[in-house]
DNA sequence: ATCATTGCAAACTGTTTGCATCAAG
DNA sequence: CTTGATGCAAACAGTTTGCAATGAT
C-alpha cells in the first residue's frame, strides 16, 4: 500500500518533468530521496545491484543526467574530482570532511551566518555580473573524524 | 637582468618548498603567475607549446601536482569538472560565467559582505565539524556575456 | 503501434604509470 | 657522481556513444 503510493509519487514527479516512468529512474530516485547521500555514478550502480535490482551503468549515468537536466537531482564534484548526485534540490551548502571524505548537507536557514543577498547585490554591483547562485564550500574534519 | 631576476626568484621559490629548479616548473609557475588565469593542464601544455618551450604532457600534469602539494598552486574544478589550476594561492572566491566559462577571482577583502569567520565558528559550534576553510563558489553570467 | 528507454560493448577523454634518458646539485 | 626530473608510450578510469532489443504510453 505504502509501495503503492510511493511508486504513484515517483510517476508524478516524473511526469511533472515530462518523463516516462521507468524502473531505473524509479529506483534511482528513491535511492536519492535521502538526505546526505551523495553517491558517484559507480556507487549508486553498486548499491542498486546490491539491493537486487538489475540495472546497467549506462543507463544509471544516463539517467542521473537526464533526471538532473530535468531539476530533479543536482550534480557537483566533490574535492577528489568525483562526479556526485544529491536528491535534495533545495540551494544548499556543502561541508566536506578531508579526512573520510564525508559530505554533509547545509541547510541556508541553519547557517544564518550567512545571508546570500548581500554578497550577491555586491558582486552585482562592483564586478557587474548577474549572480544566479552563491554557495558556500566548507573544508574540515567531521565530528566523527576528530 | 629582469630576466635573470625573474629565474632568481623562480630559484627561490622552488627552494623554499624543496624541489629542484628546472625549466618546466619555471615555466609554468611563470605562466600562472598572473591573476584570473585558470588553465585546464592540456590549456597550460598547449600554451607553453605555442610560446616555442618544448614540454611534455605528462610533465605538465606531474608538475602541476607536484607544486600543488607544495602550496604552490591551488587546484579546483570548474562546473564542466574539468581540472584547473590557479597561481593565485591567498585564499579567495570564484565566480563562474554559465555562458562563456570565464573564471573570475574575488577576494576576501573585496568581499567585506561575506565574513568567514562567524560562519566557521557557527558550524564548529552546531555542526561539530572543524571547519578549515569556507569558500564561495558563485555562478552567473560575465558583463561580457549580459 | 510508436517512440522513448535500456543495456551491452566499443569508443573516447583526461589522467597516471613505467621506464630509459637527461639534468641539477 | 648521485639522485631527482623529463617525456614518450602504454595503461587506466570515468564517461559517452552506437545500436539492437525492450518497455511505456
Amino acid at each position: 500500500m505504502a509501495r503503492i503510493k510511493e511508486r504513484e509519487n515517483y510517476r508524478l514527479r516524473l511526469k511533472a518533468v515530462g518523463l516516462r516512468h521507468t524502473l531505473p529512474r524509479e529506483r534511482i530516485l528513491a535511492y536519492l530521496d535521502r538526505k546526505n547521500v551523495h553517491p558517484t555514478p559507480e556507487e549508486l550502480y553498486q548499491a542498486l545491484k546490491k539491493k537486487g535490482f538489475a540495472i546497467g551503468l549506462s543507463t544509471v549515468y544516463l539517467n542521473l543526467q537526464v533526471l538532473r537536466d530535468a531539476g530533479l537531482l543536482w550534480e557537483f564534484k566533490d574535492q577528489k574530482g568525483n562526479t556526485r548526485y544529491d536528491g535534495f534540490t533545495e540551494r544548499h551548502h556543502h561541508l566536506f570532511c578531508l579526512q573520510c571524505g564525508r559530505i554533509e548537507d547545509v541547510l541556508p536557514r541553519d547557517l544564518p551566518e550567512f545571508e546570500a543577498e548581500p554578497v550577491r547585490k555586491a558582486i552585482e554591483g562592483r564586478n557587474g555580473w548577474f549572480v544566479e547562485d552563491a554557495r558556500l564550500e566548507m573544508r574540515g574534519v567531521c565530528p566523527a573524524c576528530q
